[in-house]
DNA sequence: GTATTGATGTCGTGG
DNA sequence: CCACGACGTCAATAC
């Protein structure tokens, strides 16, 4: 029998519908139920790492008629149990927090260490998440005749990083302030490099590892 | 006893690392793992909708002392057991997809049925996802006039479709080709709105439903 | 294979 | 609470 005051993880035999921000429905099978004590759910299919279904946290509960309705906002998940195949709550699950190294912060940081040599100018000041009204910059650092605004992506950049740094440079020319646009990141995809190319934009390429 | 060779969920007392694109350390405590048929690896904790880790399908899992390590590319994610609290095999999982509608795709088909009404002219041609440098335009319909560049959001426009679209009628304009901007979705954000007020482009609330 | 964008994105952060 | 961008984004699609 199934209780939902604790938090569990059902295999059974049931579909699923689903009606808020969109609509789906989910044929008759065998699937994967997991509920977290935050309200969060999340069903699985046989395949895929993302859910078929899924509720963030805050969700809301009740069993209706041996069905299970989660309620969250304006959007609803509808479990129609045919079959329970297995259940069990779960206790004394952790709630540590991961500690993830590698980010475009650590990167970020990286770069603001070895400024000069990057843009190889004389940087007097260098300001992370500068706000401009099109958005902040994720660093924008003084030279002796320039600003260089540096958009920063952890990984490959790609056009919608060029476009991201050219409304920053269309604000800096907007107030009349000579400006450099660079893209620093691992890599570049080659629709990024042309556009690049195309509005003088510079490329530098930086790693996460010294 | 963990056998690997089919899909299981596995509740354990475990420490998990993960080296990769990022890296991550996860302390001790209860988790649970599941693992599909695909190879895809997806670790829980109590709360949240995402994985703490988990590996995308095509992981190739194996047992090492104890412990599973499961590798994917230059990617891999240990789990050092301690104790196993629950384990479960799993048959017969459905495979069926998900049956979604409400889409940007279904909205964008719904646009494109009304796009005389919507823009206000005579519209001889639609063409979705039109192909320029700095991307593909959602739709572009021939006026009587002029262009008109629309610009779709499934719900609430941000800056970021702002400036999307006036990167689209930079180009329109480098070509001589006289354009009108449109942002068309359910809703707008207040720094979009004011944005497209500067810039002249159009705003016009569509909705998924009739 | 690469490149690009959508997503019921979710999640964090800052105003 | 709203707005905005990162994400080990993943997954689908076009090429």
């Amino acid at each position: 029998m199934i209780r939902i005051d604790r938090p569990f993880i059902l295999y059974a035999r049931c579909s699923i519908d689903y009606d808020g921000r969109a609509r789906s429905t989910l044929k008759t099978g065998n699937y994967l139920i997991i509920r977290k004590g935050d309200g969060a759910l999340i069903i699985h299919g046989a395949t895929k790492m993302v859910p078929l279904n899924y509720q963030p946290p805050g969700a809301v509960m009740r069993i209706s008629e041996g069905n299970l309705i989660s309620t969250r906002k304006q959007e609803t998940i509808k479990v129609n149990i045919e079959t329970i195949l297995s259940f069990i709550e779960i206790n004394d699950w952790a709630n540590n927090s991961i500690d993830i190294t590698k980010t475009e912060n650590d990167l970020r940081n990286r770069i603001i260490d070895h400024l000069d040599d990057l843009v190889e100018d004389k940087i007097s000041e260098a300001i992370s998440e500068f706000h401009t009204p099109y958005g902040p910059v994720d660093i924008l650092a003084v030279g002796t005749h320039n600003y260089h605004v540096i958009e920063i992506k952890r990984s490959k950049a790609a056009v919608s990083a060029c476009t991201q740094l050219l409304r920053y440079l269309d604000y800096f020319n907007a107030i009349n302030q000579p400006s450099i646009g660079w893209i620093m990141a691992p890599n570049i995809s080659k629709g990024a490099a042309a556009l690049a190319q195309e509005k003088n934009l510079r490329y530098k390429q930086v790693t996460h590892h010294p």
